[in-house]
DNA sequence: TTTGGTACTTTGTCTTGCAAGGTATTTGAA
DNA sequence: TTCAAATACCTTGCAAGACAAAGTACCAAA
């Protein structure tokens, strides 16, 4: 009920989350919290209750794949990056966000 | 598991849809089914059984209001329009909508 | 050996999108 | 008059997913 710019802001990210996802490890692998650093630095504030399940499902689909690598400072990291299939369906991520943008400017416009 | 592309296109309207309804109904009042038609027109598919909720949602909140009115060809129309509130609401979620765009880009360029 | 930092995972709740089916009003043709 | 088609609004049941919160595990330094 509160914190109604945050709430607004919330509800927009759901559904392009995985995009930046895909977009992120399309640049490099990276492990869990180094998305979540990335993602932070660039305002889309999600938490780990949200970003683990959803590393797992776009595992599941065969989007992505890890490995586990040891770490100097604590426990390993599991390291995630996209597949061949991650990038078809980034293509059409990229497609779908771009028909968004449009769709979102029409509206404004008429 | 089919149609992947329009999941893709599905997942993603998923947050804006909102926003879409408040900006329509920024422009001028509507009813369900002429607000159907625009965001069909706009590329923005979105089915009976999601969008009447959303209103009765949104008019629960105090974003929209709306009266009846007899029509020339069928069964009386209710018409929405926006509120000081819902229009409050919309000035934050054209915030929230630049931002994610840009973050996006952020992204995509790093 | 205990504390704090890092990292990954799970559980339960709540919201919401959607398919499918239902209700009601009006018009026009049989 | 009666029935079919068009228009319009609403509800139900299911599934997906975001998140808060709590849990597990590893490691290093005090």
């Amino acid at each position: 009920m509160e914190n109604n710019a945050e709430n607004v802001r919330s509800q927009m990210r759901k559904g392009v989350l995985e995009y930046c996802i895909l977009s992120i490890l399309d640049k490099k692998e990276a492990y869990a919290s180094s998305i979540l650093e990335e993602l932070k630095s660039a305002n889309m504030i999600v938490v780990e209750g949200t970003l683990y399940p959803l590393l797992i499902r776009q595992k599941n689909q065969g989007l992505l794949s890890y490995r586990w690598e040891e770490s100097t400072q604590g426990p390993p990291r599991k390291y995630y990056c996209i597949t061949e299939k991650g990038r078809q369906q980034l293509g059409e991520m990229d497609a779908a966000w771009r028909e968004i943008v449009e769709t979102i400017k029409t509206i404004k416009e008429n």
